[in-house]
DNA sequence: TTTATTGCAAAACCTTTGCATGTAT
DNA sequence: ATACATGCAAAGGTTTTGCAATAAA
């Protein structure tokens, strides 16, 4: 249950957070933007304001309730954190992001990050290449 | 040398554009924004302003003289095409990046884009970590 | 009632753009 | 002489922040 999950972040149960929160659940594997989820809200006629859509995103990946990404120079994009880690794959023309996970890349990448002095913090790789929609 | 590569840009050889492909020259596997070239070249005492430098790092990267990457949500940076293709690991805390080059990752890469339907376009992946000065 | 949260407006930040001036060809 | 580059200031877009009003504990 949703305020489940909240209470353990020791953060107030708001109507705004269960809003937000909702919004995530109801879309596993998407990946939206402040603006995407504000928009979502106002569908249901729930208002809130950016800068609080924003204030509660930070909190939310602060809880490591959801994951940023700033795949491009656009906005950024938040999805649940859902443990089952995934690496992405990104259109470079139309943004699109897709979701993978490949057991050898992944222990592939490790291996590199290590060989370079880097330490794994939460298992982020990104492909970029040209989605079929984009590619005709 | 330096004014044989712009030529064949078809852009005009100014002082602004031969100061800034300079910098790229003389810092090579360096990934710098438009404000650190900005802040180099005002380190030998020459002047150009931001808007400037962006609208030269765009014509160069549309000529293929430079790269354009966001691995974060700050600031784009900039570094040499070499032709040499490689790849980014990139700290998630001090923003630090290093490069690559693995020909098995690079193998794997192609193989999962294509069989999600993207095609390649250019060669970028970036693995995210923590880097060694960062972990301690 | 005490403390945290929200909305609003304004600011911060990077990046782009309009326009008049200056420079390369 | 013509076309393109530059600087400046302003605008654009996303994200953050200050502060008074409001709601959760």
């Amino acid at each position: 249950m949703s305020s489940e999950k909240l209470k353990n972040t020791g953060l107030k149960i708001t109507s705004a957070r269960l809003a937000i929160f909702r919004i995530f659940e109801n879309a596993p594997d998407k990946h939206l933007s402040a603006y995407d989820i504000q928009d979502l809200l106002k569908e249901e006629d729930i208002d809130i304001a950016l800068a609080t859509v924003y204030r509660v995103l930070g909190q939310f990946e602060e809880a490591d309730l959801i994951q940023r990404h700033d795949f491009d120079d656009e906005k950024a994009l938040y999805e649940l954190h859902d443990g089952k880690q995934h690496d992405h794959m990104v259109c470079e023309r139309c943004g699109n992001v897709t979701d993978f996970f490949d057991g050898e890349i992944e222990k592939r990448r490790e291996d590199l990050l290590a060989s370079h002095g880097f330490t794994l913090s939460g298992h982020r790789l990104v492909l970029y290449g040209v989605c079929s929609s984009c590619a005709n």
